[in-house]
DNA sequence: TAGATTGTTAATCGATTAACAATC
DNA sequence: TAGATTGTTAATCGATTAACAATC
């Protein structure tokens, strides 16, 4: 697996669709599946498949197909599952407080290490074992704590200064919850859920019919 | 503006874009725009604003550029928004319990109108002035409230079956948050979030750096 | 009118699909 | 070996960008 810097976004989005699909298939004890076979169940097409796998290596084997736990295995190092990441919400209100307790980024190697907000209010409340901490110590907690990825759960208004403010303590990578474009350093990686712009896609296919 | 069936879904998903940032300029009183000055602001190239606009109409005015008001409403027609949606929540966890709580969605329109669940202990409990119902009185209350659209916030296991049941209901939108690709039939629209997909695709980069 | 900017056609670019030689 | 299926090249399809005539 080449360190690739040319892989197109479309593949790199469907790679924990494979990924899921192979732990069904792992679960139910499948050993060995052909593109062909993988096709019908996901919804690409063979060809894609085989497309899609061979921009990070040779998986297959010709004649015999894919072995699921080792393509299962390859995914998840390409998807940078190996290793375990530290994470912080900022943000605790509802959005917020359901990741914090969102028991399934665990078992991907999530930690959740640190809430922060600037409401009085909730500074000082435990959610899931992690307390809430005043979002002006934060600085001093990323110096002391690693943190790989934050989760953005403000409002619309306050998503660039907390943005700004993990860019003064080196946070690389946002979750972005806050309908709003960031703008951040070209070392930052943001990846955004705007679940408004997701919404508002669905009425337009609502009212059409 | 025709009713489209041939508009790609790269145009659709950029919709809500324009939307939100029409919104902005209108907020901040901008009464006219370019398909140039937009370009700047968006991130999207100028041709493609243009492009992409004229698959519904033209909206334009040749030397001048667009009125920010009337595009504003043009895409809010386009996307849906001048009706209203009566939407339920299934599944009141943590996700259900935030989403029944975001009250921007109200803004767009979206009315809460009910809340079900399976686990006796939610059954009964008020979020955001919503009780949450069994999913048993689920076929009785839609036949007497009209539901544009169901929120899916189970876990993954129970997704296929509230999927089944909404059917059943002839409820024809489905938000779905559970990390599974649902079966539904062909007049059923299916909006996907998948978190966790989202998340590893930010891993995918973070093991890059 | 002259300048500006759209609407739209044509060119380019990238992603998907098809085909097939390589090979297990 | 023969059959199956990959890995990979070539063909197609679709989306984006460029160009420019139309027109406000």
């Amino acid at each position: 697996m080449a360190s690739n810097q040319n892989i197109s976004m479309a593949v790199i989005r469907r790679l924990p669709k494979y990924h899921r699909y192979l732990r069904e298939l792992l679960d139910k004890d499948v050993k060995r599946i052909s593109s062909k076979e993988l096709s019908e169940i996901i919804g690409f097409t063979a060809s894609q498949i085989r497309q899609d796998l061979n921009n990070f290596g040779g998986f297959g084997q010709q004649g015999y197909g894919y072995n699921v736990e080792d393509l299962y295995n390859e995914i998840g190092k390409i998807l940078g599952l190996t290793k375990n990441y530290n994470t912080i919400i900022v943000g605790a209100g509802n959005l917020g407080q359901a990741l914090a307790n969102y028991a399934s980024f665990g078992r991907f190697g999530f930690n959740l290490v640190g809430i922060f907000d600037i409401n009085p209010k909730l500074i000082g409340l435990k959610i899931n074992n992690v307390e809430v901490r005043d979002m002006d110590e934060l600085k001093a907690f990323a110096s002391e704590t690693p943190v790989d990825i934050a989760y953005i759960c403000t409002s619309r208004s306050g998503a660039q200064d907390v943005a700004d403010a993990l860019m003064e303590c080196k946070i690389k990578a946002v979750w972005n919850f806050a309908p709003v474009d960031l703008k951040v350093d070209d070392d930052v990686i943001v990846e955004n859920v705007h679940l408004i712009d997701n919404l508002l896609t669905l009425t337009y296919f609502v009212k059409e019919q």
